[in-house]
RNA sequence: GGGCGGGUACCCAAGCGGCCAACGGGGGCAGACUGUAAAUCUGCUGGGCUUCGCCCUUCGUAGGUUCGAAUCCUACCCCGCCCA
């Protein structure tokens, strides 16, 4: 494959990648016979093991670099996940035991493996060299950089504006996670956008340990489900790769219209020809690109088939409205009330909000809207809103 | 260590003796509408109830003052800023 071709294929969908020169010269020695291939370090984080489209744009580019031949070395940050990466947040996250970290690495991988093959990607956990460093060392590890270039980072500086506590500890995590990499003597690492300023220090201690820095490459940050922060789990905006085929169709129905686009490049990995055709189709009908969007989506976690049912579901229960054909039963004896029905159910959380639903007419029984907490002496179907369904059997 | 400011419901943030379950925004839920769980508009958003009114719990923690406190006092815990 020629540098060019090579060079089209790393580039496409970053945001970030430098630099060339570096990547060029390396990959020229690896083609060349004259240095084993580019090791590429890619974190993962134990204490979040529920992965979404956000980390599929990272591990769909990794997929790409696998398929060039290199190395890519996953870091499970068991020990940094002690930490909390300080990246956008605010509180520190509760420390994991080791079985916890276990458990958590065991999901991780089982949906990591449906993207990256598993027979050649390599395996890594932090705490296997950073619970050795000794103080010497880690004194010797932060006297590489400094307190100031550290608060430009934007987090850091944002808070110290909003005068909001910063730990000390906090300042390590970007320092081991760099130490990772002069561990692993990296080349590479991939992450999302908001990692940048993680990698350029890791370059510098790199550099600070003589080592030839590593190259950043980052993709871009995918907005979530509330249409305006990028797509975490905290944040509640997220698609999973373990969503039903019915929620990932559904959940992508839900996105605004604005962010089709990016969806398209991002994670159907369009490339320019076919996304001029689907701005085309965005413009023209919107509906039908959002369909297609969601069925190719949920096709690659679900397949064709749990597409064809995700938009089946989507298009019975929400376009006309009619009843799933999956829906939780609650079979009783006697009749019951119906707050106590749906309060049995799950439905509701408390008899106020069932009580509140009742008063703005959100719910029906067989399709009908009921105002007042009847009495069920037959089975029959109750529908709360336009997504939550209870059967109620009674023998 | 000293001085100052602050800790309010899921988050942010008003309130500063009774009209406070507590303004406003975000988030969430619901209704209308629709091309969808888009957009837009509207309502609701501690719990319980004999339901248009009542009871319980909540305003960092523990006590106290008062007929009555998120609002005042005391102690303690925590955070930020400045000085050292």
């Amino acid at each position: 494959m020629d540098l060019g071709e090579v060079l089209r294929i790393v580039k496409k969908n970053t945001s970030y990648f430098f630099p060339e020169e570096e990547f060029v010269e390396k990959y020229r020695a690896f083609a060349e016979g004259r240095r084993g291939p580019l090791r590429v370090k890619f974190g993962a984080d134990p204490t979040r093991p529920d992965l979404h489209l956000g980390h599929y744009v990272s591990l769909r580019k990794l997929k790409d670099l696998q398929d060039l031949g290199f190395e890519i070395i996953i870091i499970i940050g068991d020990f940094t996940a002690m930490i909390g990466d300080p990246s956008g947040r605010s509180k520190a996250r509760p420390r994991l035991t080791p079985e916890e970290v276990k458990a958590n690495a065991k999901t991780y991988f089982e949906q990591v493996f449906r993207v990256l093959d598993a027979r050649r990607t390599r395996v890594e956990y932090n705490s296997t060299w950073l619970s050795k460093l000794t103080p010497q060392d880690i004194i010797e590890l932060s006297a590489r950089y400094t307190v100031s270039r550290m608060l430009e980072r934007d987090d850091f500086h944002k808070r110290m504006e909003a005068q909001e506590p910063i730990y000390i500890h906090e300042f390590l995590y970007p320092l081991f996670q760099a130490y990772d990499s002069v561990h692993l003597r990296a080349d590479m690492e991939v992450g999302g956008q908001d990692q940048v300023f993680n990698f350029a220090l890791t370059r510098d201690i790199q550099k600070a340990y003589g080592q030839e820095p590593e190259i950043i490459l980052t993709v871009p940050l995918l907005i979530g489900l509330d249409g305006v922060k990028k797509m975490s789990k905290s944040e509640n905006n997220y698609i999973a790769f373990n969503d039903s085929p019915e929620d990932m169709y559904g959940k992508v129905m839900s996105i605004r219209d604005e962010l089709m686009e990016d969806y398209y490049r991002l994670v159907l990995y369009y490339d320019e020809d076919r996304m001029a055709e689907i701005r085309k189709l965005i413009e023209r009908d919107p509906l039908r690109a959002k369909e297609r969007l969601a069925y190719e989506i949920t096709r690659i976690f679900h397949g064709e088939e749990g597409a064809r049912r995700g938009r089946e579901h989507f298009n019975r229960v929400f376009r006309k409205r009619d009843l799933p054909d999956d829906i939780p039963v609650l079979r009783t004896d006697e009749p019951v009330k119906l707050s106590e029905a749906l309060l049995m159910g799950g439905l509701v959380k408390s008899r106020n909000e069932f009580r509140r639903l009742l008063s703005q007419g959100s719910i029906r029984i067989d399709g009908q809207k009921v105002f007042e907490d009847k009495l069920i002496d037959r089975s029959t179907v109750v529908r709360v809103g336009k997504r939550r369904f209870l059967k109620i059997e009674l023998s």
